[in-house]
DNA sequence: TTGTACGCGTTATCAG
DNA sequence: CTGATAACGCGTACAA
C-alpha cells in the first residue's frame, strides 16, 4: 500500500497492469469484456496503488444525471430519517445522493445552488422553512429538474409537495376531545414555525365543525419543550385555564405537561392535553399523552413515487396530503371536570 | 428564461455572447481580464440561457482540492451546529464542504467513499461512532489526506481527533457533589455509546481521587431521556438510591429528574442530580439542574485550526483534549441528606 | 482575447 | 469475445 501525494489515476492502473484505460474502465464499471486473467490483474493493480474512480470525471463523462440532491436543516430527527429512507430508496435505483445542509444564515437557495452545481438529476427540499417566493425562484433557476418540496405545505406550480393532512389530523384530535365533552378548547399554536399555518387553520375548522368556534383559543406558543413550558407558565400566570389544549406538537406538549403538573394542575383531570407526531417521548409512562402519529415512512414512499414518476417525464402533479397516521389515546386525555372553567389556579 | 433540457454549456454562453469559452471563463472565475463591454454581454447571455458552471468539470480541471468532506449523523444538534460552524470557517477560506450522512445501517466509511471519490481535499469525522479500526482503516485509505475526528476520543496514528476532557469535566462535576458532603454518588452511564467510555473512566478516577471509590456505582444507562427515565425507574423499583447521581449527559439527567419527582423523591433533598452539556432544557423552570457546559464552538475553531495546519502540510498531531466549559451550578445539588443512603423509597 | 492542451474517466469505433 | 485507439464531457490554464 502506497500513500501517493497525487491519486492514482486510470493511466496508472493500466500501466501498470499492462493494458489499456478502456479495460480498467469496463473492469470497473462491472460490465463484461474483460478476460478473468486480465480482471484479476487489473484490481490487484488497482489495489496496490489505492486507485478509486474520480466520481466527478466518472459523472461528467456519463450523459445521464445520477444524483439526487437533497436539503435540509437537520434539526428534525424526522427529517433526518427522511434522508436514511431517501438513500436506500435512490440507492435501489441506482442513483446517488448529495446533501446540502441549510441553517439560520445559509438559505435553502444557497444549499440548492450546490447541488445545482452537480447537475443532479432532481431536488427534494425536506422541511424547508422559506417563504414560498423563495422555493418557486429556485424552482425555477433549476433548469426544469423535478424540484419535490417534503413535509411543506406549498401549492406553487412547477413543485410538488407531500405534507401530512393536518386539517384533517386537527379534525380527529379536536373530534377526540369533543366527543369527551369538551367545549373550552385551546390550542399551542407553533407561532413563527412555516408548516404552522395549515394545523392552525385546521384546528380553527375543527372547531367551527364542532360548533366551539366561540369557545377555542389560539394561543402562541412554538414548537419545542422549551416553547410549551413557557406558554404552560404564562397560562397559570394568568389563572384562566381551559379543559383541554391541543399542542402544536409532541414537544410543546411535553412542556405543557410538565409545568402544569408541578404547578398543581392535574392531567387529565384538569385539563385534558394532546400532542401531535406521537415521538418516542410522548409513550413515557410519567408523561403518556394521546397524540396523533406522523407517518414519516408514509410520506417517504409517496415522496419517492413522485420522485420516480418525475424523472420518467410525469408532470408536476402540485401539493399532495397524506392522510393522518392514527390517533393514539392514552392518559393524558378525559372528559372535562365539572364546572367548566378552571378560573384561580394553586401556585 | 428559457428552460432547456441539456442545460446550456460555457460553449452555448460563449457562442451566444460572440467570444470565445475562455473569455466567458476569465468572467465566470472572477479574475481580470475582460472588457466591461464582454463581461456585460456575457453576464447576459448567460442570464438568457440559464447558465451555471458545472462544478465538476471546474473541479477536474483544477489541480486544486478545494472540498472538504464531512460526515456526520445528524441525530446531536451540537454536530449540527459545528456543520454550520465548519461552512462559515472554511468558505472563508475558499473551501466548499462535502456532506455525507452516516445512518445506523450506512457506516462511515461507506459515506465517506463517497467523498473520497470527490477527491475531497480532508475529511472531518463528526462525532464517529465507529469503532477504532474502522477509522485507522478509513484514514489509511484515504489517500494520505487529513482525517481529523471531532468530538470522538480517539487514540491512533494518522488521525487527529479532537475531544473535550470528559475526565477533567468529571473531576469538576464529582469535586463540586464531593464538596457538597456527597458521598454515595452514582453514575448514570452511556453504555453502549462510543464516548461513554472516557466519561466513565473520568467518573471512576474522579471518584479515586476523592476517596470514593468503595461508594461509588456505575449503572447502565444510555444518552436519552427515555433511557434516563428507565434507569430511574429502576432505581425506584430497586429501592435503594444515594444520595447524589451523575448523569451521562443531560438527556438523562432530565429523564432522572422527572422520574424521581414524580415518584415522591425530591430534587435535591432527598437526591443531587447533576447532568452533562448544558443543553437548553437544562435551564428550564421546572428542570433547572446543574450541569457542565460542552463549549461546541471551542471544539470547532480547534478542528477548523488542525484542519488549517493539516492543509498546509503540517504533520498529524492524534488526540487534543480540550479543557471542560464551566460548571454551571443550579437548583439540582444541594449537601446530602442526613443519614446516608435511603433504603426505602415511597413508590 | 483567443487557441488549445489538459484533467480523468466513459463510450463509441475499430482490430485481432 | 477480447482488447486498443480516439473522441468526448465541461471547464481551466497557459502560450500565442
Amino acid at each position: 500500500m502506497t500513500t501517493p501525494r497525487r491519486p492514482a489515476t486510470m493511466r496508472d492502473v493500466a500501466a501498470r497492469a499492462g493494458v489499456s484505460r478502456s479495460l480498467v474502465s469496463t473492469v470497473f464499471r462491472g460490465v463484461p469484456g474483460a478476460s478473468p486473467a486480465n480482471r484479476e490483474r487489473i484490481l490487484q493493480a488497482a489495489a496496490d496503488l489505492g486507485y478509486r474512480p474520480d466520481g466527478r470525471a466518472r459523472q461528467l463523462r456519463s450523459s445521464q444525471r445520477r444524483v439526487i440532491g437533497v436539503t435540509l436543516t437537520a434539526t428534525q430527527p424526522f427529517h433526518v430519517a427522511m434522508v436514511e429512507a431517501l438513500h436506500d430508496a435512490t440507492e435501489l435505483r441506482g442513483y446517488e445522493l448529495s446533501i446540502a445542509l441549510s441553517t439560520d444564515t445559509r438559505t435553502i437557495a444557497r444549499a440548492a445552488d450546490t447541488l445545482l452545481a452537480q447537475r443532479c438529476a432532481a431536488l427534494v427540499l425536506i422541511g424547508p422553512s422559506a417563504p414560498d417566493e423563495e422555493i418557486v425562484d429556485l424552482a425555477e433557476a433549476s433548469g426544469g429538474i423535478p424540484v419535490i418540496a417534503a413535509d411543506r405545505f406549498l401549492d406553487a406550480p412547477g413543485v410538488d409537495a407531500v405534507r401530512i393532512d393536518d386539517e384533517a389530523a386537527m379534525l380527529q384530535l379536536v373530534g377526540h376531545l369533543a366527543h369527551l365533552g369538551h367545549k373550552d378548547i385551546w390550542y399551542a399554536d407553533g407561532a413563527g414555525y412555516v408548516s404552522a399555518e395549515p394545523r392552525r387553520r385546521g384546528f380553527v375548522s375543527a372547531m367551527a365543525v364542532h360548533g366551539l368556534s366561540e369557545r377555542g383559543r389560539v394561543i402562541p406558543a412554538g414548537a419545542t419543550l422549551r416553547e410549551g413550558a413557557a406558554v404552560a407558565l404564562t397560562m397559570l400566570d394568568h389563572g384562566e385555564l381551559p379543559t383541554a389544549v391541543v399542542a402544536y406538537n409532541d414537544w410543546v406538549a411535553c412542556g405543557l405537561i410538565d409545568v402544569f403538573t408541578r404547578g398543581g394542575v392535574r392531567v387529565p383531570e384538569d385539563v385534558s392535553i394532546v400532542g401531535f407526531d406521537n415521538i418516542p417521548e410522548s409513550a413515557l409512562p410519567h408523561l403518556d399523552f394521546t397524540t396523533i402519529e406522523q407517518r414519516s415512512d408514509d410520506l417517504t414512499s409517496r415522496v419517492v413515487e413522485i420522485l420516480v414518476q418525475r424523472l420518467a417525464g410525469a408532470p408536476s402533479t402540485g401539493l399532495q396530503l397524506m392522510p393522518p397516521g392514527p390517533l393514539v389515546v392514552r392518559s393524558s386525555t378525559s372528559s372535562p371536570r365539572p364546572g367548566g372553567r378552571l378560573r384561580s389556579v394553586a401556585g
